[in-house]
DNA sequence: ATGAAAGCGCTAACAA
DNA sequence: TTGTTAGCGCTTTCAT
């Protein structure tokens, strides 16, 4: 069924039946409601590639994500979805892993798409070299980039981000005034964003004059979603390293839910023998025993900004190129100290 | 950049450089070679619309999912599009939210796109009545669909599932056979395989002659992330509506977890005082203490049987409408019996 | 092995 | 208000 079958059985011209798809007020009523009838009648959906061929916007966003199945991740990408649904655009999502290469060439696909713009979410896309964001560079001379928890200062790419480093420094400095300094930091990630939670806690560590606080910087680098495999990890550090602890800090729940499971098989009681602090205050802070206290990194106000900076630049408008929210950090039981914050 | 771009620059025709882009091996390599340094020195990417104005496969398949931040559609996304990519199909993901409209015009949609399949993940696009399904056989006129973990028997239709039946059965057997039977059982969906759940623990109830054990089930009609409403919503069951219950089974983990919370509130100790069983075997099994009981669903075995199917549909080939896997008890600390199942 | 040319289904000037 | 027509970039016969 195409668009010349429809203007027959109508008995009007393409033309007609295209204006009445696209809704032009250049249609007398009645032609229009000939029209829709036999649309109707048939079923009929245009083919969105004879459409895409013409010049215009297709009102489509491509979405790169690395990993759907990350809590994080997919919350992210669900509240994006969401948004611009709801602003008349649709979403293009594509899962790209964690290598480079292949994400290149993902955006090349997507780009072939004709796409408005595209969102990355996650800060795994930028890298620390030039060359390695060299892709962002091409692109964006095309289209608007938009950055999800990362940022790249480039022209046409817009970032929408947490402050991650500030956040973890605070959630640091909470820990060391309740008078816990000897402090376990898990990391699994050197992503933009986990550098720099890792430079706020180091931050706050060195402003206290904590001595080899490095010495007990961590990085695990199996499955995140394997609480079993973090909390051996843990005991690891904690028996064959020879490493003392009563505080973690992680930069991702999992990690800190993995820390409080080392706690249980060693008897020790969360918060009184151990204090820990996890990251994005995702769903799993209220499936722990005791509820795990996490910095909100505020997903779904980075989403609504994203997308309104995004409707925004293509609309043409002059908009800001970074936008920075606050992470705050969210007491639960598995910490004894208390914060000015709700 | 366009073909004719590139078979000037090469000094060939169009033809041959659609030639080189489709790998067809009528191409002298010295002439292949010209036009391939040509395309990657361009960085030229052939428009996909274009190409899809052809009548061929564009191997694309899509996918729709309700929500894809819910925990199980998220990890069946993942291993779907992953399985698929493997397969050298993209796919074209679109959440749907839970209402049914929506998804009749996003199928729509996805269809105008030239999919050559549709994969709907989750059991809540399957309706009760056959108005609600319509769509569905609409569709399967047109391309094959495949369905995880749902069942719909049309022409066309492929089902993939877990027996949701026989495990929810087996798993209220469990609990019965370890002297526990006043059950609250907790559900939050009537969708299909909600439904085959239900049917299951009823149906070993019955076999056991419980006595009013259909006062003991209750929906959840709340935000299923929300440990701490639907821990409230238990409470609540207990204490106004006197309900006594020395276990609980759930038609879905966050449910589990939420009673546990709710037993962890009341001092009540897992499993001693109250046996939980989930469903699904998520990433939160293993969040909580003492870690749930769950039946796994074989996520992953099903996403794969789901995509080979599919290629064999495509590739013409005579296939089994239905593939039923058995899901199987997990046993872990919040239930006190043992069952052979490892 | 390569080129010329006819569509694919739609949009958007331009005419009427 | 409606119709005619020229592309959009590619694939695919059919010639050569």
């Amino acid at each position: 069924m195409t668009i010349y079958d429809i203007s027959k059985k109508a008995g009007v011209s393409i033309a007609t039946v295209s204006r009445v798809l696209n809704g032009s007020d250049k249609v007398r009523p009645a032609t229009r409601k000939k029209v829709m009838d036999i649309i109707e009648q048939y079923d009929y959906t245009p083919n969105a590639f004879a459409r895409g061929m013409g010049l215009r916007s297709l009102q489509t966003v491509g979405i790169l994500c690395a990993d759907s199945s990350d809590l994080f991740l997919a919350k992210a990408v669900y509240c994006l979805e969401e948004e611009l649904q709801a602003n008349g655009y649709e979403s293009l999502l594509c899962c790209t892993g964690y290598n480079l290469d292949i994400k290149q060439s993902y955006l090349n696909l997507i780009l072939s798409k004709k796409v408005d713009a595209v969102i990355l979410v996650g800060s795994n896309f930028i890298g620390e070299t030039d060359r390695e964001n060299q892709y962002i560079k091409d692109i964006s001379a095309q289209i608007p980039i938009m950055l999800l928890n990362a940022s790249y200062d480039y022209p046409n790419v817009y970032s929408t981000l947490c402050d991650d480093y500030t956040a973890m420094y605070e959630a640091t400095r909470s820990m060391l005034d309740a008078g816990i300094d000897d402090i376990l930091y898990l990391y699994n990630s050197v992503s933009y964003s986990g550098r720099r939670k890792l430079e706020g806690f180091s931050a706050a560590m060195r402003e206290r004059h904590i001595a080899d606080f490095d010495r007990r910087i961590r990085m695990y680098e199996g499955d995140p979603q394997q609480m079993d495999d973090i909390a051996s990890f843990v005991e690891h550090i904690a028996r064959n390293d020879g490493i003392v602890f009563h505080g973690v800090i992680a930069s991702e729940d999992p990690l800190a839910i993995g820390a409080m499971k080392y706690a249980g098989r060693q008897g020790l009681s969360v918060p009184e023998d151990l204090s820990v602090i996890g990251y994005n205050n995702s769903m799993l802070t209220t499936c722990c025993t005791p509820e795990l206290t996490s910095v909100d990194n505020r997903l779904e106000t980075q989403t609504h900004q994203l997308v309104q900076t995004l409707l925004g630049v293509l609309a043409g408008e002059e908009l800001p190129k970074q936008s920075v929210f606050s992470g705050r950090l969210i007491t639960r039981g598995s910490t004894i100290f208390q914060t000015e914050n709700q």
